[in-house]
RNA sequence: GGAGAGGUGACUGAGUGGCCGAAAGUGCACGAUUGGAAAUCGUGUGGAGGGCUAAAAGCUUUCCCGAGGGUUCGAAUCCCUCCCUCUCCGCCA
């Protein structure tokens, strides 16, 4: 969320952050609603002002037993009167929050106007086959690893049942990422799966985005569209001390979406589920360091590829496709042969103090004992699920088998190769 | 799920209708003392909104004692609803 008071003063940038995102706001309309809030707040100061004179004064009435009556009749009156204006204030005020809610962030001056992200490198070599690569569902259920169709009996479209050594190969990643992360220096964080309302607003998914989330209608609870939701929150409503900043988290939740919107349903295989892993990387930091922080970030999250041997590009995000809460992010794509292109398979955001008012999360400065907003970053390290199909489509061989990269080794019981009629002893064997 | 106890500032903890934004202690910061430290002494030690001010400093005002309502001229204190924590019982991996 954003503050009035700054959007007053930046009116320009505003607009232009908006323009860039191709958003529409009537920021006047927020002013002038504002304005009225202030005289209301005015106005009611003024009167409970003197109220509390009346009151004391019947107190010293009292105390030197004369009759408080007329004074308190008086006293009576102005009461009313208040809570006409604490009702007009209310009313301001929630119109004021509604609008600051539906509001997204400011974007960095350097983020790109226009339809296009830019492209700021690529990394890796890219597969050369002498065959027609295969996509990862075709690979993924000839090797009898994925099964779309009973995780449609078993729930519904978008789901995938992972088997075997699918399943290994799922798990091996998390706990590679994992541990290549708290290599790095964040901490671990294993959270609840399921926000409460308060939190689901805290970094921006309510009220905007609530069809995305699914809910636990009667306890209120929302499964986590990603890790972010509840790391974010883990320091909700405190103030942390300059000295134990920046913070950084690392942890593997996984991520429910609904998928609502009209796009996305025809997306093959498992690169867009209602399910999916994914391991996220959680940074809080003073204003002064974020992008500092975020360049770090992002370095942190492609070294996972790089471990994977998987060539990928990072690309600078315009703002029609940055996040709603986001003021800058880069996003990493992986290449996936079969399709010819490169794939989102992280976004590596600076939310500035976006969520940090949303969420009321400060830091007190060394220096002068001032409280200020911290500012969040984050960035999927990776998501899992997507990184698998990398792995299939990039290591195919013309054998239909699977190079698993040697990283992984460790985490697959030295499985090194998956082939059909499952594994593979043999492979393990072989080298 | 049932029964009970409780939620007060960074922390411990007092406060049952006005003089309480809140005693006292601890912690923390600064200063004095010391060769230095400990101990001791002194001072300071919340947040949010508004107004005045070009701005900062400062002054002033309102609100905040788990959250939201209510009673009252006046609420940390009384009433109602909700949330959370602890203890006991039940159920369960």
């Amino acid at each position: 969320m954003l503050d009035v008071k700054w959007i007053r003063k930046n009116l320009t940038t505003m607009r232009e952050s908006l323009k860039k995102r191709e958003i529409e706001a009537d920021l006047d309309t927020l002013l002038n609603l504002d304005d009225e809030r202030r005289e209301c707040v005015k106005k009611g100061d003024e009167l409970k002002h003197l109220k509390n004179l009346y009151s004391k004064k019947i107190s010293q009435l009292k105390n030197s037993s004369k009759d408080p009556q007329d004074i308190i009749k008086e006293t009576q009156k102005l009461v009313l009167h208040i809570k006409e204006w604490e009702k007009k204030r209310r009313n301001y005020e929630q119109r004021i929050t509604d609008f600051l809610l539906n509001l997204p962030n400011r974007l960095h001056p350097s983020v790109p106007g226009g339809d296009d992200n830019i492209e700021e490198k690529r990394c890796g070599k890219l597969p050369k086959f002498n065959f027609s690569p295969r996509d990862h569902q075709q690979i993924g259920e000839d090797l009898n690893i994925l099964d779309f169709k009973r995780a449609a009996k078993i729930t519904g479209s978008g789901f995938v049942v992972y088997k075997g050594l699918g399943a290994r190969l799922e798990r091996a990643l998390i706990n590679f990422m994992l541990d290549l992360h708290i290599s790095q220096g964040y901490k671990e964080i294993l959270p609840p799966f399921m926000t409460n309302s308060a939190a689901t607003t805290g970094t921006g998914q309510l009220p905007k985005f609530r069809e995305e989330l699914y809910k636990c209608e009667r306890d209120d609870y929302y499964l986590v569209p990603t890790a972010e939701v509840p790391v974010t929150n883990l320091h909700r409503e405190e103030i942390l001390k300059e000295d134990d900043l920046p913070l950084s988290y690392v942890a593997y939740t996984p991520c429910f979406r609904r998928e609502a919107g009209a796009y996305g349903k025809k997306i093959k295989g498992i690169i867009r589920q209602h399910q999916f892993n994914k391991v996220e990387l959680v940074k809080f930091t003073t204003p002064q360091t974020s992008y500092e922080e975020l360049e770090k970030l992002l370095l942190d999250a492609e070294e996972v590829l790089k471990k994977l041997e998987l060539p990928y590009r990072v690309v600078r995000l315009c703002g029609k496709e940055l996040g709603f809460s986001a003021a800058f992010g880069y996003d990493i794509e992986v290449w996936i042969p079969s399709q010819k292109r490169f794939l989102e398979i992280s976004t590596c955001s600076n939310f500035e103090d976006y969520q940090s008012r949303r969420a009321s999360i400060r830091y007190r400065d060394k220096e002068k004992g001032l409280i200020h907003y911290v500012h969040t970053l984050n960035g999927s390290g990776l998501a899992i699920g997507r990184t698998v199909v990398a792995i299939l489509e990039n290591f195919q061989d013309e054998n239909e088998r699977v190079r698993i990269p040697d990283v992984l080794h460790p985490y697959m019981n030295g499985v090194k190769l998956i082939e059909r009629g499952g594994v593979s002893e043999l492979a393990r064997s072989r080298s």
